[in-house]
DNA sequence: GGTATAATTAAATCACGATTTGATTATTTT
DNA sequence: AAAATAATCAAATCGTGATTTAATTATACC
């Protein structure tokens, strides 16, 4: 039943990464079906042959196998028993930041596009449940290291959100070929974040 | 010649605000005219009295009024000269952050609908220019506590950067009666950014 | 080679929403 | 209380863009 598919058609792969390309470059509303199709080549009806649908379905797996995929990345980080605490919440923001620069496009529907998302009320309830658990894999880091006496006794989810948005911010201004690359940059953006969590030199708040 | 407006007649300044509410909740593309207009009991029509260019005027304004208020609260304080590098940066990311918290509609539309604003090229240029020196504030202010010893030697461009992530996200998720106020969190995140600050207690990076 | 299925297209359809237009009502000025 | 101007509305207009439809071409399977 299953036949091969032809070598030179187009597959919904393709298609969901110039979907992302075109709405990194237009949004979600000002992108319009024939611009993704001229992107791979195809007329606006022929992505419905792909994605019966329609927009808005591709904007779902879009963001979904955007977030699934950086997910991934992290958790196998998180999974790693052999990481001490702040070792292993470096390398969980390196991987994370160096997956954004790699596929920017998918980065910024994932900051800029989900909004639309969430007004599907289907889709909403599966989304914000993944996109929870991401976030837990970030405060479940940090709660370790602060349980190990590594990391100073700062609040986790609002410290969870200042990486996440500092993070969610790359995708948006970062470009290849500028002054840094994603490396260099996820490098600087972990030593940030661990001097913050360092359990000496707390300034003391005078506000 | 300039005669009093009628009190009971809306004016421009109702209208932005309106249509920030608008654009929150459904993006400036899924705002309709009429959902603006009826933000404020008029009709569609009726907006054209007061912005005849139309509905990217509005969001042009709304985000010129929104960025040129926050750049001023920032601006006074970067201008005290009273103030050493990091109660300077201290209270600048608390007055920011501060701010974000107290119009959360316009916030958000600094972060989602900037990108709408960029495609227009007369509105384009003028824009990046304010967010430059906006962005430039944070930048001076970083590179006077580094010169005076007082931070640590950081790539001052990507701190600038993460540092504006984590607050623009802040406009994203913060909503008002959370479990934290907008002062707290304001203490919150400028400790953050303090400690990563701090010359003392550097990490190595590993990777 | 013939048949079933997949991929694609060109040309409707169809609704929606920004903007325009031509009154109508309110307010201010004198 | 006129006259002038501001504010508003209801009802067109008008283009655009997602989706549908019916046909055409390509590919896989036997």
């Amino acid at each position: 039943m299953a036949r091969k598919p032809a070598e030179q058609s187009v597959n919904r792969l393709d298609i969901l990464l110039a979907a992302a390309n075109v709405f990194r470059r237009k949004g979600y509303h000002g992108a319009k079906m024939s611009d993704i199709a001229a992107e791979v080549d195809l007329t606006a009806g022929s992505l419905y042959h792909h994605f019966p649908d329609g927009k808005q379905q591709i904007l779902i797996e879009v963001l979904n196998e955007g977030l699934d995929q950086i997910t991934a990345e992290v958790q196998a980080v998180v999974d790693d028993n052999t990481l001490m605490p702040d070792e292993k919440l470096r390398k969980v923001i390196y991987t994370n930041i160096l997956g954004l620069t790699q596929n920017t496009s998918v980065a910024a529907a994932l900051v800029f596009e989900t909004r639309t998302i969430l007004e599907n009320p289907e889709a909403r309830k599966a989304y914000l449940k993944r996109r929870d658990s991401f976030e837990q894999l970030y405060t479940q880091v940090i709660q370790e290291g602060i349980d190990a006496g590594i990391f100073r006794q700062v609040d986790v989810p609002i410290f969870t959100k200042t990486i996440l948005g500092a993070h969610n911010w790359v995708g948006v201004w970062y470009r290849e070929g500028g002054r840094l690359t994603g490396e260099q940059i996820a490098d600087e953006m972990s030593n940030t974040f661990l001097a913050a969590l360092s359990p000496i030199g707390v300034p003391t708040a005078k506000n």
